[in-house]
DNA sequence: GTCTATACACCGATAGAC
DNA sequence: GTCTATCGGTGTATAGAC
């Protein structure tokens, strides 16, 4: 009798298929901005009819979904993958953490658009598409006494400020760095706050 | 000869049409949000057909664009009235601003997405519904010194921080006051930024 | 001036042939 | 699994009645 094949030749097709898929919708995307992403566009671009697609996705709000998981997944290693090298000083591992999101954001707004606003009317994440973004929080909740924040108020207030700037850097001068100067002062103001030692700056 | 009335009824009319239009609009835009208006369903409410619309505004976009005028119009009638009353203290002041801006955004959801946010796609606002929106933001600036703030870059901090507290409790709790209790805190926190007199909270 | 009737081009989604 | 054909929905536009 012959034994199972190691490989499912026709399930990695599949998954390469859905890969290609979702490639060439962030690129449609970041061209025409996630509501302007249309099945159309992702289908004929790929050599497809736009109801082919529905053998590889149930509804255009499952790309989206697979999108967003797949975005908040990327994050989640950028983070692990820094743990090991982050400085042990709450001051400043409050900077590091924050300059990453905050670059990782900037650096691709249309990404961050889907990962922390709710651009796509009608699209809500699945828990499942949802779960790397609750791991990123875990990680981050589990840090709370190295980043020098004792109460989950302080993490609520950290994440508005970052958020803040963010929002306020991509709303009003995508691509300049207006807030994104802000940031460093920012957190000391809020590591003062915290009282944690360290070099604080002057107000000016 | 006759005299030119003093009263243009069709002018009124139109206005008053446009009015009901937008009223509808509004209330449309509540239940089914902002991306979910559709100009046949404000036609039908008022009874009319849809084509009938563009007897009144030049396309859908134009309805948003009143939309966004009104609301920004509004606040800008919120803090006008309000500045006579408002503390002189610089810390106190700082407070009741926030919290004007912080509970008109709350208020009202949906408004907040059209004025600060980019919720309909293809939507920019025109120069005339803007205009509201800068006077609001040059009233502020002329009170800079009144609020302690020396430079724009506090001005930028000031209005990141508001925003983000804002965008956090739209976003993960809306009609939740999560991050509305926070307000006082973070604005204090500023405040000592600024090297403010007055009351400081210790942070818990 | 205002409204109705009709049409267009586009969208997401589905049914069924092959 | 991929196609063609089609459905109901949308914003938008225009012609013409009144």
């Amino acid at each position: 009798m012959l034994g199972t094949p190691i490989r499912d030749r026709q399930t990695e097709r599949r998954e390469a298929t859905r890969a290609e898929i979702l490639d060439e919708a962030w690129t449609i995307a970041q061209e025409k901005g996630l509501a302007g992403l249309t099945l159309r566009d992702v289908a004929t671009q790929i050599g497809m009819q736009a109801p082919s697609l529905y053998s590889y996705f149930a509804s255009k709000n499952a790309i989206y979904d697979a999108m967003f998981g797949q975005a908040w997944s990327d994050y989640l290693n950028v983070i692990t993958d820094l743990e090991p090298s982050l400085p042990k000083a709450p001051r400043a591992r409050l900077k590091a953490v924050a300059h990453t999101f905050f670059d990782f954001a900037v650096a691709d707004p249309i990404r961050y658009q889907l990962m922390n606003e709710r651009p796509v009317p009608g699209f809500t994440p699945s828990a499942e598409a949802y779960a790397p973004a609750v791991q990123v929080i875990e990680l981050a909740r589990r840090d709370l006494p190295g980043l020098g924040m004792k109460t989950n108020e302080h993490f609520d207030l950290f994440t508005a400020i970052v958020g803040g700037l963010i929002n306020a850097q991509q709303a009003n001068e995508p691509g300049g760095d207006r807030w994104a100067k802000l940031l460093d002062d920012a957190i000391d103001m809020f590591a003062d706050y915290l009282g944690l030692p360290g070099s604080r700056r002057r107000s000016r």
